[in-house]
RNA sequence: GGAGAGUUGGCUGAGCGGUCAAAAGCAGCAGACUGUAAAUCUGCCGGGCCACGCCCUACGAAGGUUCGAAUCCUCCACUCUCCA
């Protein structure tokens, strides 16, 4: 194929949409949510365990319920420019044939520009017109980080799709300097897209922070000049709840129809739901993946601390109405024991729950946009989740409506 | 039989006259985590209460010195080390 990406609506509901996008890697279904595997891992999981993670079971007939559905795993992943520049570096990874081969991953991958840790590593970086200037919190050494670089080694990495290198500001600065950050986002998205050369796609990000009027102005900008795709980028950084729905709602629909939109760092399951009915057709967030390995649990019936005393003897099943690996076949009795004795199996079984959770959640939402009952699939979801019975001495979890 | 060391909150272990309801770690209980410097971080952790303060019980047991003791003295019990 010769084109980098391409991106076809399949159907909408209100402003949500169902879509496809197709890579050199394979197709992606929309909306869907990227694991996040910063350092060409998802963390805790080998790459075929990661691959084992949601699908849909079998119905009683043993083929699956939609055509297609069966297939497990993630369809696409994140990487990380900073992190992969500083280990094991580009020059390694080019000559050893680029990320997918390096981490055996046949799958669509997506990295970040590096633009996010110019924002979380703040206190040893500096920014000016021509790029970062940084310190590698590893050992100390200087780096540079510009559009030209960043793209250069997403490019080099073999992504499918890379992103814009932006500078994320912090929440809460004035007015006037996120529009003077974000104008450099906009110089250096020009230049990210001059820069790519490669088969890599190229999503642009905009920015603006919390103000409607910058953020308008940055989707007219990002969503005119020719990246493949368009990122919301800025949030998730500190800000409250509202004002993120709030960013998101308002700055989506601005966003080029024709092409993937996509909600950089988030979020919750509640967030995903909300993203989707805003018309976002991307996510990632390291909160499955993390939260997992700190023993937070993601279910259909409401968040599972799996440390609490009260699992120690309970045989159930995690989430009765998941079918991953962990659920399938371990009790919250032995994940408890697992996660309290601080054995390395607590966190890949809760690494693979969490993100088949993630999933699988997807892949109902994906349904219900198909045959509009998005709404519905929604209120069902959040209903379930906010009257969580998560106790153990419960009856039965109701009926989960998701597959 | 002789000499010495020791006994602190569930455990390990500081403290050696007041600022000690007693450091620290562990264990225990709970919470957080949103483009990953995270298998991380935070809070609680003797009991009770009309709780940003008060009361009770506490540093092997009993008694004593002192305005005041986990800290000093006496005695008892137990533990450990070394010598016979």
């Amino acid at each position: 194929m010769n084109e980098r990406l391409t991106f076809r609506l399949l159907a909408t509901d209100g402003l949500a949409r169902r879509g496809e996008i197709m890579t050199r890697h394979g197709a992606i279904q929309t909306p869907v949510f990227m694991p996040v595997g910063t350092l060409a891992s998802v963390k805790s999981l080998t790459t075929e365990q990661l691959l084992a993670c949601g699908g849909a079971p079998p119905t009683a007939g043993g083929t699956p319920a939609i055509p297609g559905t069966l297939r497990s795993g993630p369809e696409i992943i994140l990487n990380n420019t900073y992190h992969l520049m500083l280990r094991p570096g580009v020059d390694l990874l080019e000559r050893l044939g680029g990320v997918h081969r390096f981490m055996n991953w046949d799958r669509a991958v997506l990295s970040d520009s590096g633009g996010f840790q110019v924002f979380s590593l703040a206190s040893i970086r500096k920014v000016r017109e021509e790029g970062v200037e940084f310190r590698s919190h590893i050992d100390g050494s200087a780096h540079f980080l510009s559009p030209e670089t960043s793209i250069g080694i997403q490019q080099r990495m073999g992504v499918d799709i890379a992103m814009a290198f932006d500078e994320c500001p912090a929440y809460g600065i004035p007015h006037a300097e996120v529009e003077r950050s974000m104008e450099l986002t906009h110089r250096w998205a020009r230049r990210s897209l001059a820069a790519r050369t490669g088969e890599s796609a190229l999503f642009g990000i905009v920015q603006g922070g919390i103000h409607h009027d910058l953020r308008k102005r940055s989707a007219e900008e990002i969503g005119s000049i020719g990246f493949e795709g368009v990122a919301i980028g800025g949030v998730s950084v500190g800000e409250p709840k509202g004002e993120m729905l709030d960013v998101m709602r308002f700055t989506a629909p601005l966003l080029p129809a024709s092409k993937p939109r996509y909600l950089m760092g988030v979020g919750t399951p509640e967030d995903l739901l909300d993203g989707v009915a805003a018309g976002i057709d991307m996510f990632d967030c390291v909160m499955p993946t993390r939260n997992a390995r700190n023993g937070s649990l993601f279910t259909s019936y409401g968040k599972v601390a799996i440390k609490n005393a009260r699992y120690a003897g309970d045989e159930r099943p995690l989430d009765p109405h998941c079918s991953c690996v962990t659920c399938r076949t371990v009790s919250r009795a032995y994940l408890r024991h697992l996660f309290v004795t601080g054995e390395i199996a607590a966190m890949v079984y809760n690494t693979i729950h969490n993100v088949s959770f993630y999933l699988d959640l997807m892949r109902g939402i994906r349904q219900s946009i198909a045959s509009n009952s998005l709404q519905a699939f929604r209120d069902a979801f959040l209903s379930r989740v906010v009257s969580g019975e998560v106790d153990a001495d419960d009856q039965e979890p109701p009926i989960n409506e998701i597959r």
